[in-house]
DNA sequence: TTCAATGCAAAGAATTTGCATACAT
DNA sequence: ATGTATGCAAATTCTTTGCATTGAA
């Protein structure tokens, strides 16, 4: 499910809040941290697994960090489970994400890997593509070959 | 905005629900063949349309009835706008969707269209993509255009 | 007649907002 | 000291559920 990406210590996360001229709260850096660690997370998600360690915690605050940071661009969301957004950090270079609908792993597609299809689509549609948007639903290999050797059992529902 | 794709009549929604077990119920009837007029909607979308002519619609009934409608692949979702499902006729051959983020407007990507980049995604990840559900985000050529032309005013604002 | 489908209203869940306080700068 | 960021609680919004009734078959 998660894989560590960067994980990111609470000293840097703190000089990268006031580089981007945001304050430094305890429970900021504890937020980026944790995201870092969680690697995709709803703000929901994310609050979860922060009370426990800040047992006050509002998820407001969640909801409000997330977006101050969206908004200088320190975390990005995607749609990786459909309704709700998953933050995640930035910091990595722009990539689509890769989600199996069985086991629920997320797994990243660089720029590189698109190109042909992102020029593609401006060459035939004139459509100019957003790939840190780009969440691609499927079945990994193993939920797949598991597919095809258990017929009629997948998973949730 | 919204495309025309297959105009249905009310005749024939009845007779396709009565086809699938389902009953041919007014409200029933005209979620369809609103749903056929408007192209893609969300359920609000969808009430909202359909509430100016049956007055006393409800709700729950446009989300009970869109369900049940996806449960015997009449209908599908995608998320096109990101957090809520947008529902669409499932009569059209498997597409998946690019979505102007700038104008709103919704263009349908063929599997043919598609063919080598999945190809591509289960020979190199070996992730087998589904396409129905996959929205892609970008700008239509329209607004990229206007966005070049107009440097620092991108959308309806 | 029978039971799926509906409308209504209440419940629930998720997110946003208002405001006084705390704390990073 | 200053004003951003926070916690708390209330308010909103969206969606689901319970239940009596309607109406398609």
């Amino acid at each position: 499910m998660g894989e560590v990406r960067q994980a990111l210590d609470a000293t840097s996360a703190a000089a990268s809040l006031r580089s981007r001229g945001l304050r430094a709260t305890s429970a900021r850096v504890s937020l980026i941290v944790g995201l870092s660690e969680l690697g995709h997370a709803t703000p929901e998600q994310l609050h979860a697994s922060l009370v426990l360690r800040l047992p006050n915690l509002s998820p407001s605050t969640v909801y409000r960090t997330l977006e101050s940071l969206a908004g200088t661009g320190f975390v990005r969301h995607a749609h990786l489970t459909g309704a709700v957004p998953s933050y995640y950090l930035s910091s990595s270079t722009e990539h689509a994400h890769l989600v199996c609908r069985d086991c629920g792993t997320v797994m990243e597609l660089s720029g590189r890997q698109l190109q042909r299809f992102v020029a593609d689509l401006a060459d035939r549609r004139g459509f100019s593509a957003d790939i840190s948007h780009l969440t691609i639903e499927g079945r990994c290999t193993d939920c797949f070959d598991r597919a095809a050797t258990e017929p009629g059992a997948s998973r949730s529902g």
